[in-house]
DNA sequence: TTGTACGCGTTATCAG
DNA sequence: CTGATAACGCGTACAA
């Protein structure tokens, strides 16, 4: 009763008495076929449990109907909820994802990029680990269409799907002086990453606006080690600010650590805007406000950008930027009477 | 310059001038050739930027290298960590995932399924959305071998990988009565999910040995919303508990969130052992003691047990349970003298 | 509506 | 034992 092979269209085809065109025309539904036919067709493909390879379609028909997505790390929530609002946007048409990550390693995302370009994708959706982004000629070369999310390249050769890092920068910083703040702390990543200069610059374009000094950088690094103890060296050899930005999910809660292992309290010390919004945000003690990233309007959009390639034959460069919005919690305050003026001391 | 079409193996052969068998022998390094040919076709490969399709490589041969995994959800770091687990394994022999998630949803679980299977992949990797796991049948069906993962069903009739869920509350458990807990409260997400009502077991079992009362459990639903407002309800109407456990990260969050609401410290009035481990954990006011999951062994494991079936042709069945270990950090404390012995006060 | 060539890499078969 | 030729897997597309 089992070893029964996995049937092929032909087996369909004989069990209808039809041709094996006709199922294909059937269940491709791109040719009329006379009704009593097709009811003996779907009836046979029902009862064989039959299903069309996709392989054998994609092969001879030339159409993929699979997006590679190269992402730097799948232990980021920031990248699995992009590639989240992908795999929704993508899936309601069809298309199938298959995914990788380049471990945040410039050799690691040519050869998982090499190894998803044999899939013949239809598309490719790339967050490139760095600015230089090497993958460009692989991908050009490759033909396939391909959208740059989140990280944007140095050469602009691409359709680009990012949010709109400067404005994001300049919500953080209006909040924050509208609290009276003057002196305020970055706390950057890696200035390697063009959208952290972004945010950077943003910033510094906020504070000159508002005639105020321009805040100080931290580079902290990419893991919570390196930015709780970047920022608390910072700390004990410079006077402590009013208010810190914080630029990605992990250096907000870096800063958190640091200041909290510093006895410094959020907000009462030292106000706090952090970026990227989590669910534990609404936790924390106090709440913390922060820069929310449209995650799932990233991937949906990622997505329409590509789809027109695809689909339409869209040839011209396109470039979009998603606005970021605030979120305003317990972790900012106004300057004033609580904050203590004494800086950290450090023995 | 450029128009230039994906080169196929025959151009390579043509280019190499050898036969295209010669060229996949090359390639594909199954049958000895001369050194001198290798080179040639070696050296056309590179010329040409050659690849071979994997979809007709897939057809032909009938061994496919890509392995499907579907998941509840790609917006829980919970399960995405675990993909980043199975494609680290995977990756190094050569395979890919195509991911797919199934919201939580059994008919998309079903669909989603369905539309992986027709990739004809080597194997499947599932985290079914409920106990029935109704997609069982789909893939005895499909014949292609399958490990389930984390959540187990209820009908024990395939590969299993997850954590030992008792064990897991035991190690909670342990470590509250160590601490002179007696009265604890067990949140927990949903008791339709076996692996809940597993750690919900042992948690009995835990405090029966050690002839204690059983904790009470509150049901909290599967988003921080629910989680909180639940917890909320119930310690309004019910003596304050001096430890709660919290069994899934969400819950955890919602504890965090009503506790905070309601004025009660941690560890001073309540002490909490959450679950899943997280960075945020360590950023939190006070940290947070948590079961840990061994999430990246979960992939590599499960990975571990499908590679076996896939390329040694096992066919019994197999049973894998991992051991969670537990964080201890600030949020739980002995029962004493700081504890306020006063319940909330319910207006 | 159907017969069948085709896409492309692999493999069985056969020649050297 | 190496290498070439041709059949093949399976669904699609085009001519008939």
């Amino acid at each position: 009763m089992a070893e029964r092979k996995r049937p092929s269209i032909r087996e369909v085809a004989l069990m209808a008495d039809v041709s094996v065109a006709t199922v294909s025309n059937v269940l491709g539904g791109r040719k009329m076929v006379t009704p009593t036919l097709a009811a003996r067709v779907n009836e046979a493909v029902k009862a064989l449990g039959y299903q069309a390879d996709r392989a054998a379609s994609q092969l001879r028909s030339g159409r993929a109907r699979v997006i590679a997505v190269l992402v730097p790390s799948l232990d980021n929530p920031f990248f699995t909820s992009i590639i989240a609002g992908i795999e929704q946007a993508v899936q309601s048409e069809g298309y199938d994802i298959i995914v990788a990550s380049s471990n945040n390693d410039g050799e690691t995302e040519r050869k998982r990029l090499s190894a998803l370009l044999s899939w013949r994708p239809a598309g490719v959706m790339i967050l490139p680990v760095d600015d230089r982004f090497a993958a460009l000629e692989m991908l050009e070369a490759s033909e396939s269409p391909f959208v740059v999310v989140d990280r944007l390249p140095l050469r602009l050769r691409a359709d680009t799907v990012a949010v709109d890092n400067q404005h994001a920068a300049i919500l953080a910083c209006n909040h924050l002086v509208a609290l009276g703040h003057r002196d305020v702390l970055v706390v950057a990543s890696t200035l390697k990453l063009a959208n952290i200069r972004a945010r950077i610059s943003g910033i510094r374009r906020a504070f000159r606006q508002a005639n105020l000094p321009e805040p100080k950088i931290v580079e902290a690094g990419l893991s919570l080690e390196t930015a709780s103890s970047q920022l608390a060296g910072w700390l004990a050899t410079n006077e402590r600010p009013t208010g810190i930005i914080a630029l990605t999910n992990f250096t907000t809660i870096g800063v958190i650590a640091s200041l909290n292992q510093l006895g410094l309290r959020i907000p009462d010390d030292v106000s706090l805007v952090g970026f990227d919004d989590y669910v534990w945000m609404q936790a924390a003690t106090p709440t913390i406000t922060a820069i929310r990233q449209p995650v799932e309007q990233l991937g949906a959009q990622a997505w329409a950008c590509l789809r027109e390639r695809i689909e339409d034959g869209r040839t011209e460069l396109r470039t979009l930027r998603l606005h970021c919005t605030l979120q305003v919690r317990g972790s900012t305050a106004r300057v004033g009477k609580s904050h203590r003026p004494i800086t950290v001391n450090n023995s």
